[in-house]
DNA sequence: AGTAAATTACGCACTTTTTTGTTACCAGGA
DNA sequence: TCCTGGTAACAAAAAAGTGCGTAATTTACT
């Protein structure tokens, strides 16, 4: 998804939320504060490579604040934003929708 | 996006609504029944073979129904499932979220 | 005391994998 | 022949994984 084919909000949340970990890191980092290793550590099939990268996307999206501190070994930490905070309810309403809907119903694919 | 990484029913839903044209598609089947061609005209920079995948995956999900109609040429209506206009207003959601919060907000990347 | 090694959070270049696009082809009636 | 709504095969593009390097300080060993 390289670029944009409207000016629609909705498409340009989901051009921040697609993908496996954006939700996951955002599921994460609500539990409060995380270090890069942490993360890493909390879902151990993330190559680094897409952990910085994922983490950028998120920070300029204004969802994720990274904080570095001085002093070796380099030390950073990464929180959500008040809008991140905003954001994980609705989130969360799209897996209760999923939850309801994939349950009780017809369509099953078996 | 291959595989899951774990059973949350988050990551559930984003693999169905992850990219660039879920989204899209179910706002304009949102506007009631459409053909596939139809489908093809409101977004023109679409692949038939990504429409077809696309739709598959909606259909699969649950979110979008297919009929077929008899006779020739071949007709095909695409239109939204009741668990599919259920989940138009959370999208909504994350579109209005995201206009908020980058509208005013201190993060701009200028 | 002196040296080696580990630590943290990456960036960079290269390779592999996955996704998407392109083209050709199908059916049968107007 | 064109129309519709596809499918299948192959090609191109994009995304993700891998391994190496880096910095300055602690810790580990001799």
């Amino acid at each position: 998804m390289k670029d944009l084919v409207s000016r629609c909000p909705i498409e340009e949340v989901m051009q921040v939320l697609s993908g496996r970990w954006p939700t996951l890191l955002i599921y994460y980092l609500q539990e409060g504060t995380k270090r890069f290793g942490e993360l890493r550590r909390d879902n151990p099939t993330i190559s680094h490579r897409m952990l910085t990268l994922e983490l950028r996307k998120l920070q300029e999206a204004g969802i994720v604040e990274r904080t570095e501190f001085e002093g070796y070994p380099l030390r950073v930490e990464y929180n959500l934003t008040p809008a991140g905070h905003q954001l994980v309810p609705l989130i969360d309403a799209l897996g209760d929708w999923w939850e309801t809907h994939t349950s009780a119903d017809v369509h099953e694919v078996l």
